[in-house]
DNA sequence: TCTGGGGTCCTAGGACCC
DNA sequence: TCTGGGGTCCTAGGACCC
């Protein structure tokens, strides 16, 4: 059977945090709410309403907003909030692509037979969203999803908004570019300077000429974008490629062995997440802001995978090291590390030399592979082969 | 010790390889 | 009339998103 037509969903759960806090707190319902302390990590409708926004300064906010609830984040009632609604989501289709927290695609074009139009499997979700978990979403339907994402960034707060496949265009081009997802605050600023303020002046350009404005992807991306195309499909079973945590200092002066408590404990973090979520690393970077708010990053690609708190810090501080005159100067207000290059930590890496002792030497490894990881990591092992004695780089704990 | 903290993708130059 | 061309990996930086 051939389907057609705007069956891509996307689904927002409006001002997320905040919204799970007036839930929990009837006081707060009804009133302007802004989670966080320093900076705005979710504002309520009422203290949008207010102009207060997200990533805003603390200070601004409340001036903004003076009759404010600021409450602290609690970040595993959003975890459990997002669980229970992702659970609705693969309730009404397996085809389902998170994107944050907060919000996903879902493909429901091959459900009309079973669950009817996607019209009313986006009204179904609505409505169970808020009858098994209490929180307001908005649904974007429409035939790709960068028209989907659009949609509920219109439709939003509490809203279900269709773009119908015949008017999709009559629905982009008064947009404002900064709705085109890719175009922020620098790229926007970069399109205005030409005098292009919609998403209709965007799709008059010539691809080449938004190239030149934009650079290659972008402008390719923009443009296709504009003139309705997307073929991008809705992925299931996307993995992160990398995993990190950072920490705000504050501007010191700081003593070395500070940082290096710092480092310590965001390494812990990250490896133990690491290994909780079977994951292990090759590329460790560490990123540093200073007090002017100029930033730099610093990266070290090991040459075997790991999850070792041992090993991700030992490169760490190693990095920081070479940072050390950049910090001395400039002085630290932030440090992050992530590692990237994830791969799933049930392939093991064996590296044998190819002589008489090979046999016995993969056998043992082979045993000890077994042990620890089961069946399936032994047929998955990865014989590399080189010159330099056997190594087995099994996880700790 | 606090304008979070978690990510993604692209670009560009250099090293290295065939 | 030029540099031979293509590919991958690493590193650093930047823009963007929620």
């Amino acid at each position: 059977m051939f389907v057609s037509g705007a069956s891509i969903l996307h689904a927002d759960l409006d001002a997320f945090y905040a919204s799970v806090e007036q839930r929990d707190d009837p006081r707060l319902r009804g009133r302007p709410v802004i989670v966080g302390g320093g900076v705005v990590l979710a504002a309520s409708y009422e203290a949008k309403a207010c102009g207060v926004a997200t990533a805003m300064g603390g200070r601004q906010a409340l001036a903004l907003c003076p009759h404010a609830v600021v409450v602290p984040p609690r970040m595993a009632a959003y975890s459990t909030a997002s669980k229970a609604v992702f659970e609705v989501f693969r309730n009404t289709t397996p085809l389902v692509e998170g994107l944050s927290i907060d919000e996903a695609f879902l493909d429901v074009g091959g459900l009309r037979r079973i669950a009817g139009s996607p019209v009313e499997i986006a009204a179904r979700l609505r409505h169970e969203v808020r009858r098994r978990v209490g929180l307001p979403i908005t649904v974007g339907v429409a035939r790709t999803k960068f028209l989907a994402k659009v949609a509920s960034g219109v439709g939003k707060p509490d809203g279900l908004l269709v773009v119908p496949p015949d008017g999709e265009l009559a629905f982009l081009h008064p947009l404002a570019v900064e709705r085109l997802w890719g175009v922020g605050e620098v790229t926007a600023a970069k399109l205005r300077e030409y005098g292009i303020g919609t998403v209709g002046e965007v799709a008059a350009l010539p691809e080449s000429v938004l190239v030149s404005v934009v650079g290659r992807a972008l402008g390719r991306h923009l443009h296709a974008l504009a003139r309705g195309h997307d073929p991008r499909g809705v992925v299931v079973g996307r993995r992160r490629g990398s995993i990190g945590s950072q920490r705000a200092i504050g501007r010191g002066p700081h003593t070395p062995e500070y940082l290096d408590e710092v480092v310590v404990g965001l390494v812990d973090r990250v490896t133990r997440r690491m290994r909780r979520a079977h994951r292990v690393g090759r590329t460790v970077v560490v990123r540093l802001r200073f007090a002017d708010y100029s930033r730099v990053s610093r990266s070290h690609s090991l040459a075997q995978p790991t999850s070792g708190t041992g090993e991700v810090l030992t490169a760490v501080r190693a990095l920081v090291a070479r940072a050390r005159p950049l910090i001395r100067e400039r002085g630290l207000t932030l440090v992050g590390i992530a590692v990237g290059n994830l791969d799933d930590d049930s392939v093991v890496q064996l590296e044998l030399p190819f002589d008489e002792g090979a046999a016995d030497a993969l056998d043992s490894a082979l045993d000890s592979v077994h042990e620890r990881f089961g069946t399936s990591a032994v047929t998955r092992a990865v014989l590399l082969g080189r010159d330099q004695g056997l190594s087995v780089p099994l996880l700790p704990d």
